[in-house]
DNA sequence: CCAAAAGTGTTATCCCTACACCCATGG
DNA sequence: CCATGGGTGTAGGGATAACACTTTTGG
């Protein structure tokens, strides 16, 4: 392994100004509910930058590419450097690479990833509990993330996008939660990311006739009547992306 | 302009063998009415490869990525370098940079492509009229194309997904014909992408209904009841890709 | 007149939406 | 018993698919 640098797409040494460099970035989502709201909302892990393009901006977790490892596994090394955890979805999004985006050349494959909640939320309570907290690492609310780096405001809308197009058409949103969840708390995850609320009864029969959910004997017992608890099912994998191995495996740490 | 190479990610030099170099190659479609066929069949470009890395087979079109040098810019040149024209619609594809899928380490940003009809024809007569017909370029049906170099296969079968995915919501058809054009011609578009025939008069009215076409005054006169010709509304872009400056301009032309 | 493609009309079906309604639980 | 969310039923609208039908040309 060579250096890698957290903070994409800094000037590793004045020597390399004349070649075009690749760097991996990574936009990851996940989902924090804060305790006056009513509705959990996206977050994602952003670095302040300690060099000097942009110094002190924040930034998207990333670091240059290894000569000896594949796009995704640097995608999935920053994010675990950034965050200690393994994503629960993880996807290519673009390859940036205009000429004037960063003072040197640098080209930067960009993914975006989805973290379970309770992952992150049992991982930032680790943190706390051993007061190991990152200081150069924050998690911020994706519509307040204010003036980026580089490009970055521009990838993480188009990552925003994204996910609210695919959500439309594919399974992620189970991405967001743990293994076992209510109706009411996956409609949660597609109304936090569509910005809008959903008529329950409808997205029931939507969830239902998916294939996609497996019913527990499960409940989750509230202050009201209790809703039963669903499984993803592994299985269906839903005509989501590519019809080649080009696409991500879902390494899901939790099954 | 540093020196380029048609055919991908080959080694240049044997001194870049620790650098990670990048590389674009586009996959460029256009349709091909074989005079005893009935209905049109997408072919794409072919270049031979000269160079060690899987001498003699061929590939796509593609070159080293230059300093000074946008993607798009890239794979646009590339383009224009092999077959001498102006895509009516590029967009990325994907970034491929498995370690082993070339001797040294490169990664190559794919993109994708696609020519008019009569404008092929066209450049294809001008080439046999002077004689310059290249010899290292070869024009081959999608469901033909043999065993390509390095991970090439792959890349156009995705390539093929994603134009038969995305023929169903966006307008991308128009970019494989002429600027005027019958319905049915543009229903033997879609045919020939989908691999299966379509109703006329349920295409007509999709495609009525989609608000994308201008009825001109003009007819095509063929062997029977002459029918309208069509002109693409280019106002209209529909919602087509991310919300923001990252997808191409669509440098048609032909307007 | 006939073949064949251009173009129109009609109907059944599916899916989505809105919304009324019942069910079960904690307080 | 009541407020609240869990869960079911149902009617209307829009898009699609299947296919019958009329129109207009060349031969």
């Amino acid at each position: 392994m060579t250096r890698t640098a957290i903070g994409t797409a800094d000037t590793r040494d004045a020597e390399h100004s004349d070649v075009t460099r690749v760097a991996v970035s990574t936009v990851i989502f996940t989902l924090r509910r804060e305790p006056g709201d009513d509705c959990p909302s996206l977050v994602m892990p952003l670095v302040r930058r300690t060099r000097d393009p942009h110094m002190g901006l924040w930034a998207l977790p990333g670091g240059w590419l290894d000569i000896s490892e594949g796009l995704e596994d640097a995608a999935s090394r920053t994010l675990a450097e950034t965050t200690g955890l393994t994503p629960s979805y993880l996807e290519q999004l673009y390859a940036f690479g205009a000429v004037d985006r960063s003072p040197s050349r640098v080209v930067s494959i960009v993914y975006w990833a989805l973290l379970r909640a309770d992952e992150v939320d049992a991982q930032a309570g680790g943190y706390a509990a051993a007061g190991t907290e990152p200081e150069n690492v924050r998690w911020v609310t994706v519509d307040r993330l204010g003036h980026l780096a580089f490009d970055h405001n521009e990838i993480v809308d188009y990552a925003l996008w994204r996910l609210r197009n695919k959500v439309g058409y594919s399974r992620i949103a189970h991405g967001l939660l743990a293994d076992t969840f209510t109706l009411a708390e996956l409609r949660e995850v597609y109304e936090a990311i569509l910005g809008r609320r959903l008529d329950p009864a409808n997205f029931r029969r939507q969830a239902e006739n998916s294939g996609s959910l497996i019913p527990t004997d499960d409940f989750r017992t509230g202050s009201h009547r209790p809703a039963r608890l669903y499984r993803y099912n592994q299985d269906v994998e839903l005509a989501d992306r590519g019809p080649l191995d080009i696409r991500p495996r879902h390494e899901s740490s939790t099954s």
